[in-house]
DNA sequence: TTGACTTGTTCAATCGTTTGATTGAATTTG
DNA sequence: CAAATTCAATCAAACGATTGAACAAGTCAA
């Protein structure tokens, strides 16, 4: 019934799988565009299909079902996170000096901005993934497990390093979950933001503009400790 | 056939209306509540009559329909705003000093972030509002004008002032957005934040660390000015 | 104080439409 | 040819909206 796929990329921790082609990934593209846009429940299968260039039925074909293709959609996510992160970070080594890991700092933030931004795959995942993480939380799982979390603990020993903290204190992974907060915030409010500095979307000198600020923002976050 | 409520509160602009009651009160808490949960679509009236203590019949009756009534959510999440922030700001006295512009800054984040993570009308307001945002944006245009844009001048003015800069530069403009955005993914994000900080939801305890988090950012930010 | 009438509000029942899912035939692919 | 995939047609369930009855509170004449 929806034995399709064929399912033997787990067991390579360290590959990132390749995009899926086809009607299957159309329908995931699709699904990830109009349930982010729409809302999942908003968004009807025949939608689904027609903007997959496809038949209802090859949603229950290839996903068993709508929920299904909800569930491709977060794996579609967590895949495309892994393809511009690279595949999961090693530990950072003991004499990496502060300034490399501001710098490396900088360089993902940078990478994550015009990610995110841009024209790309990762112009509609911020929205798809705030709907699974505003409603039923059994989804985000996968997502945090295998993206955020790793993720999350990978730049808080960058920012512990660059600010002289302890890595694992609470003010490092505040400072880190409010560093990415601003990042995802240009995305997701992007109709304030662009109606209100006059832009027409994101092109390369907004994004430059926003990549100045958030990396300003940063550097003045580093060289200052909080006082306890 | 829907011209039940008295509308005479449009002509005073300074005086913050009272929040709605009765049936009318109790649905718009529920539409709240619901759509920003699991979107508009996805609540059926059923589930909002339900939730409201009252009859399906009831929201055709107050709102006119189901459209109706997001547009009165839409409104009462306006309503909300003012109620926190006060009326309508007035411009900045010339002679105000810089450090004053960073104090009223400063109040004016953790009045925000006790409004928005604290428990209260502000909880949920977010994510009703970046389910309008991402989705139609007709209805962003009501608090996009009557909060969004007056609130965000006035913090550039704050901004300008204590950092010395244009205040109708760009560059203020994009900090004051990143500065929200920060505190705005502390809300959205809880569900994240909270299991990454091995948090049981947001305490006083937990709010006063993101508010001296964000507070640190804050100065830090403000005290350097970005080379051009 | 009555009783009839008005107004504002809520109720259960019902309507036509749209939904996700299913089915068996048709089509493409190897 | 046979397996994999897509198609048009169809189903029961759930949807938003509507309807006329029912209820509560107030008004006014007698």
């Amino acid at each position: 019934m929806s034995d399709a796929p064929p399912p033997d990329a787990d067991t390579d921790p360290d590959a990132v799988p390749p995009a899926p082609t086809g009607t299957r990934g159309a329908l995931i593209r699709a699904g990830l565009h109009l349930f982010g846009k729409t809302g999942f429940a908003a968004t009807s299968t025949r939608e689904l299909a027609e903007a997959a260039g496809t038949n209802v039925a090859s949603i229950a074909y290839h996903f068993g079902g709508k929920d299904g293709l909800r569930r491709a959609c977060v794996e579609e996510v967590a895949r495309r996170f892994q393809a511009v992160l690279g595949p999961d970070p090693a530990p950072l080594p003991d004499d990496l000096p502060a300034a490399a890991a501001q710098a490396r700092l900088a360089f993902l933030t940078t990478a994550m901005i015009r990610f995110l931004l841009g024209r790309g795959d990762g112009e509609e995942v911020p929205a798809f993934l705030l709907r699974e993480v505003l409603g039923e939380p059994a989804l985000l799982d996968i997502v945090y497990d295998r993206v955020i979390a790793p993720r999350h603990a990978d730049l808080c020993a960058l920012w512990g390093r660059a600010s002289g903290q302890d890595p694992d204190s609470p003010a490092v992974r505040l400072g880190v979950f409010a560093h990415l907060g601003q990042i995802l915030y240009f995305r997701l409010g992007a109709a304030i933001v662009t109606r209100r500095m006059g832009w027409d979307g994101y092109g390369p000198a907004e994004i430059a503009a926003v990549e100045a600020r958030i990396l300003a923002t940063l550097n003045a976050a580093l060289s200052r400790g909080d006082p306890p």
